[in-house]
DNA sequence: CATTTAAAAAACAATCCTGTATGTTTTGGC
DNA sequence: GCCAAAACATACAGGATTGTTTTTTAAATG
């Protein structure tokens, strides 16, 4: 009951590797699962039944390719990661320039992008997995270089979306900052009262300063 | 071994009421564990052993005054709720105002303070109640007027510090959220690279960023 | 087709946590 | 001093979770 594709379909005859197929087919869905659950039910009660459950897989079959728990929640930390920076290349991409004049339109949607990225089912998996390793000295560890991967991640982006800036590091480094810092704050407040109004107000600020610190840096230049 | 004074010392004889004075004592002891271990070992690890290992209670007497688990993490949530409430005044009635007059120091001395505030340990413990709540029904329910708390504080304490501000009910809700979602933000973002010089940064520039809403808001009135 | 190997499922032991039940000490009133 | 009640400590049962072991099933190969 439930079980993926047990048996090769009559169409497709049995290929030398679709064993492997089916493997790695089963070993995505586990991780996928797992960042479910994450949402779902937040990283510390992700149990590795929940897993299998949740991927419709035995747990035993679970086991069987990643031999922990650790083993499995490192893997979909991984796989998280690389969908998260992918999806950040999607959203950025989508931001319409036509001819790379920086009019107000540029900075909104990028500020606009900024607070949809924030929204994302993997933003809250993955800020689960952050939460919990304040106080998980291994999970720490092992986030430490991802945290870099994402900074650098928003710092090459805005070079190459505003050219002009990147001689002015410490600017955009500071528009970096402001985008980022504000966007998380308000996906991560529990805001009680006209959260659509408010968030929509400070967007709209977020952009104003965005385009004050740019006139700041190409004054100076 | 390690328990709280077990009996009245020489010097005071037997008052009266001295068992509930110890009750509570315990009972403060307990709680202030409680938030402790939410510190140290997250929400969730939070466990009854741990924290009657932390208040050097036995678990047995912890249960006598707490029935259930739930029962003491609901008195240490309200517990650090009148806490923080009072960190807060605190905090705020340090910014020194001399006559009153908005000068860009007493923005800057409020922007610090919010970011202080963000600092705390009692915050650290907060966002982890927080966080928790996001997959915790019965959690979240306990939290949502907490919450409203805590967002009424902010304004009301922003109506009293710029009384001018007052009538402009909407460029005060605006400059709230900007000191409030870019210094949570900051203090839940885990940033790697020149912490200190970024944060300094950033609190300079919301300060100017709360001088400019406040040209907007007079300028409008 | 038979056999060997990998994959999947199930069963098991060990640990941890909660809630309760039972036993012991301490306190306050007489 | 004595007794009832509370405060406190210990012990135990039930459930959940992890990792291992064992059994069963499916696939690949000669």
């Amino acid at each position: 009951m439930g079980k993926l594709e047990t048996s090769p379909k009559n169409g497709a005859r049995k290929s030398a590797g679709w064993q492997a197929e089916k493997s790695t087919m089963m070993q995505v869905a586990i991780l996928e699962s797992a960042i479910d659950c994450f949402i779902d039910l937040g990283y510390s009660n992700t149990t590795t039944a929940k897993i299998a459950e949740y991927a419709k897989v035995s747990r035993g079959a679970m086991m069987h390719h990643f031999p922990s728990r650790l083993r499995v929640l490192q893997a979909a930390i991984e796989y998280l990661h690389k969908k998260r920076l992918q999806e950040y290349d999607m959203l950025m991409a989508n931001i319409d320039v036509p001819d790379r004049a920086l009019s107000r339109a540029v900075f909104y949607e990028s500020v606009q992008m900024a607070w949809r990225y924030a929204n994302l089912p993997s933003f809250t998996a993955y800020q689960e997995i952050l939460a919990a390793s304040r106080t998980d000295r291994e999970l720490a560890e092992f986030m430490a270089p991802v945290e870099r991967d994402f900074e650098n991640q928003y710092r090459e982006h805005a070079k190459s979306m505003f050219p002009h800036w990147s001689d002015l590091g410490e600017y955009l480094d500071l528009a970096i900052d402001v985008v980022v810092f504000t966007t998380q704050g308000m996906a991560l407040s529990h805001m009680v009262q006209n959260k659509e109004a408010r968030v929509d107000k400070m967007l709209n600020f977020i952009t104003d300063q965005l385009q004050l610190i740019y006139g700041s840096a190409v004054s100076e230049s």
